[in-house]
DNA sequence: CTGTTAGCGCCTTCAG
DNA sequence: CTGAAGGCGCTAACAG
């Protein structure tokens, strides 16, 4: 016969419950953990499960709940390897909480996410929403959430961090490390290239370099500090103008991967070798600091963590109960530093 | 009072039955669109549903058809943009037809994932699935959702293409289209960088080429064909080996992107200039393409279409009668030649 | 600790 | 063409 989706292709609770001697309810109650049941009985419903490999069918679970048990992403990045592997990190851990994940896009721009979202809100039942950046931080969206008074985690905001609780990463603290990583290397004129002074993150990927500096007690020297927008083209510029400095830097840590890897190419054409006479460093462990020769020394920021974090945020603010509006929850986490073949202790210049 | 995920936050079918002055089977019809229902009536119960914002459950409605409404998406891909586009255009589509995305991985190799798929199978009920390259081509993959009887449909499958319907594109028409591209700018000694010739993309990529030239009556010369394995450093290997030739290439044609990115880079360090001197066109249109400066000319696979053409015949499958197993339908869709700044008319070399 | 009762919101089946 | 009854699989709420 067939078997194709047809009812319930498999066992279902009042099967288990037959073959373990029960009424449903303590299947249940095994399965949702909630009451207690006495062990042996939970033992053999335990039992009855694996035998008939019994899986809840979701759809009834859903409906007697009154929870929908889906979780709205809201996202638009331009960056196809942070979103694949946020997304990768969100399903995986969905699933392992029971919740399935529904993508929304609306745009680029806040404007045209204001003129979605309402809609969006209130035709669609999510138990709650995971808000990506840089979403995050789109005014119409954040507040047309607060109003619908739906349960809400954001990932790296930079605007009111109290809104909803929220998930970071600590990229100050791995500026730093990266840049002491450089120091421990030897190098003592490093070359930083910042992102556009708008960027949250770039401003703490600058802090964290200035600090390390500061805790090894190097001077800080502006003329080394240049600005790009984190595109490869300005990097190239970046690059351009530090190593036609007549006291070029030993090495070089940009902002992000993209600008990194014009850093590499730059030298690459002014034969300059990479690690040998320049030591280079990016940020974000993108496709290309892999793709690119040498591999680049960069900072990995733990995506898929911060994924998990996010779901498990929310559904504790799922489950909460409204009143207890406690403090927001806000996870730090912290990047690893990478060490791959564009950095390496400082040489005597061939000059 | 509190609205958050408590029973069902907007309305019911009763509400518009009663709103429209109907029984909520009818309201279920005019839903349905299955059986006929008196175009007055279809008025009203519209009106009700638009002045209610009604939105089914769908919980109640996956329960009631005893459909779980999940696709299950097998996959295990390396490369993100492909991963990230691939999700979203499934999950796009996905929406609008009414089912809901899970993502499986279990690994990259076939063994990993023969360990792992017959439990999937058995226990999660899935109305179909939907698997991505490399794991389409995974033979203990293919064939346990074969036994498992389960509706399928496979993307960019290579081997026994009949198993199942499947989406796959033409990639061997966009290199020719692109070839034909270059030659249409007066180049006339094309290089080519091949994939690994084991994948099955590689060879249709390179028998495009050869396509073009030879309706262009361009003859072939073997000592501008080398063979890369899709990465940046087989990339450089390969460009280093076309720009040493006594009478090198005015165009190198690579068969993806990072190895595209490799030539130019190569060309860089050689001070040949891109695209005065030499063009270059890589394929997929992959972030480097456009991160990259020279932006690339390249090959842009309408993955999104690919996920749209999937879902909708998956969606088919699902509903059509199992004994009715016709002739598995393939899809193949048009790549399209993205013109960007790698490629220009031949110049005059100022040898 | 466990069972009973009564739905969740929708759709199938069978009458009108 | 439309309505009434019943159930999908599961879990609250209340007994015992």
């Amino acid at each position: 016969m067939r078997t194709r989706a047809n009812k319930q292709s498999g066992a279902t609770i009042k099967d288990v419950a037959d073959l373990a001697g029960v009424s449903a309810m303590t299947v249940s109650r095994v399965l949702n953990a909630g009451h207690r049941v006495r062990p042996a009985t939970r033992e053999r419903v335990e039992a009855a499960i694996r035998e008939l490999n019994y899986k809840p069918n979701l759809s009834a679970r859903s409906l007697a709940k009154a929870r929908s048990l889906f979780i709205g992403l809201l996202y638009n990045n331009p960056n196809p390897g942070y979103v694949s592997e946020l997304l990768i990190g969100l399903m995986n851990r969905c699933r392992q909480v029971g919740y399935h994940l529904v993508i929304e896009n609306f745009g680029s721009t806040d404007e045209e996410w204001a003129a979605g979202i309402e809609g969006m809100l209130a035709s669609s039942n999510f138990d709650g929403l995971i808000v990506a950046p840089p979403v995050s931080d789109f005014d119409s969206v954040m507040s047309a959430i607060e109003r619908a008074d739906i349960a809400c985690v954001r990932i790296a905001p930079e605007l009111e961090p109290d809104l909803f609780a929220s998930v970071r990463t600590d990229d100050r603290d791995a500026a730093r490390r990266m840049t002491r990583h450089l120091l421990d290397l030897g190098h003592r004129r490093l070359g930083f290239i910042a992102g556009d002074a708008g960027h949250g993150a770039s401003r703490q990927r600058l802090s964290g370099f200035k600090d390390a500096l500061e805790e090894a007690g190097v001077g800080l020297d502006d003329g080394l500090i240049v600005e790009g927008r984190f595109t490869y083209r300005s990097g190239l510029a970046a690059a351009e103008q530090l190593l036609s400095l007549r006291q070029p830097p030993t090495a070089i840590f940009a902002s992000n991967d993209d600008m990194a890897a014009a850093v590499v190419a730059v030298a690459g054409r002014k034969g300059i070798d990479v690690p040998g006479e320049l030591s280079v460093a990016g940020f974000d462990d993108t496709h290309t600091a892999t793709t690119l020769w040498p591999q680049l020394t960069t900072v990995r920021q733990p995506i898929a963590d911060m994924a998990g974090a996010a779901v498990d945020l929310l559904a504790a603010a799922i489950n909460a109960e409204p009143e207890q509006d406690a403090a927001q929850t806000q996870r730090l986490l912290p990047c690893e530093v990478i060490i791959r073949d564009s950095s390496s202790t400082v040489k005597a210049k061939p000059a």
